[in-house]
DNA sequence: AATGAATGAGCGTTCATTCAT
DNA sequence: TATGAATGAACGCTCATTCAT
């Protein structure tokens, strides 16, 4: 795989990467080919094999830079606002983003590759993890008194069930209009969670 | 497509939605082919054209089947005990069914697939709208304080929450021991809101 | 792989074993593809795929049928004159054949392959193995007092030795011309060698 | 095809032809390339073929340096011993060669490409016509009253005979245990038809 | 002297589909 | 009902070669 070491190879690497997110997004990955990724890059298909020599590797980088884009608004939240004001605007954040035609079709396609290729899995967990982490020092803020394992569940609860409303709530999805109704139910059980639910401890 | 009229046919039809299924769950629909069915069902290619003319045609026939059998499952909660044991009992049921193999792969297919064939979604629509029917019927009885309107939308909430966490507690994933604990966590979390939040009216 | 249970199918087979032996010896194993195979055996490369589902497949029938050609002769021999007889005309055999387009460029190309794929080695250590033990009987048979051990080293020094004037005196080869010269001083030197010669025992 | 006027080019092109003959070795002609080349000499591709502008000067060039290798070891051979010691000598030092790895692998791609190659064939004639020539004085010092012409049919039938055995007992193949045993038969049965064998005068 | 970038052809293989038997 | 036969398109990938840097 190419560095991509001239300004030529460098803005090549960055066209095929946002080719190829955008045709995960548009078709799905049982429609996803070195050849339409060339396509939609404007380039020829041995060029692309080119700077990715194979497809697994083409998939690996372009998950990289999609799932980074999401890791780093997550650090963006810790900095305003009270503990429990992070807990809402992080709750509201991900649902918000979650009802955006990109990631309503991104994460599924994630999920359904990640029961079907190894090393997708681990990009996965690591943004997840990262997700929940941040997320666990927020609620840790909230409620000093539970204990990190405790935190851990909360973290993985919460984290788990906002995810499930990609299918329901997301862009062009039968419920798209329940989006505020549902950042508020999630805010007001969560937050109750959090601060007042007999968390299990081991 | 062939009905099935005579009881060869009928049971060759079953078994290969049977093969069918099992291949999406083992394979994931990138994997999944006309050939690779008619393998799995132990007959030639011709003859499982024979009975599904088309690939859409077949995979839709195997969702209808195997959605079924999830929704011939919910109407059995509604018949034992109270509300809030039916409640209780409805969410850990979701959630530990969750933990199976089949479902841990077949839902996450089902979502992938609905965001890019038109036919599919509507399945998947007609399984979660019963499915949220029967939790609303549940919801109702626990609050009958609760407008039409505003059981529709706990059950969109709660039933889109559970959904959430195949893909963390699912089988074979990171977090699978945690199921008791999700249950826990979401039963009470669920439960307040049914009985103390205060839900969106429109 | 297809067995051809009907005339059209056998006779498909047939025609694409022989355009495949065919393209081997014009075109080398370097310059032999199933596309080519198709295009000379008349078919599409879908349909060659069909009877042949892998190129190995291919290559494994094509060099069976092929080195069944040259068994079937060995068998011949055994059947007329003297022991001293069958000795001569194996040689002769043997050396005039190697002098036709097939078996000069044939046995080239079997080599070279069975230094670099492990299942062509076998096809062509059975051919030799039967080869050496039509030679052997015959060998015995001219000198009773040889132990089955040194029958066995002559039959292999023998055989080994007559392969070796492939490359110098085939077909288009510089030396074609010598073949009955090559004949005389092959049958005159192995002759003494078996009736006369010091055979290592073991 | 440049010269390498400067130290740096020269010990560049002797990396590469040594890359290229150890991958002919390793891995036969229909898995030689040009990248694979490239690899195994360390530099990329487009350096290469500033060295090798096309993939037949490589092939060309690396064959003429493999088989000056062999040329030099022939001439060593007549600098000691009696005609007869130094015909057992050759024989030995050629049966023993060839199951040299290298040995063993080398020679039959070259003859399945001089079947397809027509320039290769050149190199391989002027080899073989240097061993026939060196073997052909050894041959006359041993037996003075044979003619020129029967020195030539002798000489060409020992050299090919010997060759034959690669393929039996060469490297990792079947028979390889047998050399001496070869060696010893091939001493005995050749030196006997040089020194009282029929040979054909045209 | 060396690397980067790009192309076009070809490879083995899988596939949905059609049609004959 | 069931299998056999055939097609054409697409796939991931390797390759020799050309040209710019």
């Amino acid at each position: 795989m190419k560095n991509g070491v001239y300004s030529k190879g460098k803005s090549r690497i960055n066209d095929i990467l946002d080719a190829a997110h955008q045709l995960l997004i548009d078709a799905g990955y049982h429609n996803f080919s070195m050849r339409k990724v060339a396509d939609a890059a404007g380039i020829k298909l041995g060029n692309l094999q080119y700077y990715f020599p194979s497809k697994s590797l083409l998939v690996s980088a372009m998950l990289d830079k999609t799932i980074q884009v999401y890791l780093d608004t997550f650090d963006e939240i810790r900095t305003h606002g009270s503990p429990e004001e992070q807990f809402q605007n992080l709750i509201k954040h991900v649902i918000t983003d979650l009802t955006s035609r990109e990631t309503t079709q991104f994460f599924p396609e994630l999920w359904s590759l990640s029961n079907h290729e190894e090393d997708i899995t681990v990009h996965m967990d690591q943004m997840y993890a990262k997700y929940r982490s941040i997320l666990g020092d927020i609620i840790a803020d909230m409620n000093p008194a539970l204990s990190p394992k405790q935190v851990e569940k909360l973290s993985l609860f919460i984290s788990a069930s906002v995810e499930g409303h990609t299918v329901f709530i997301g862009h062009n999805k039968p419920w798209t209009k329940e989006v505020d109704n549902i950042v508020a139910m999630a805010t007001q059980s969560f937050t109750w969670l959090v601060e007042h639910g007999d968390i299990p401890k081991r």
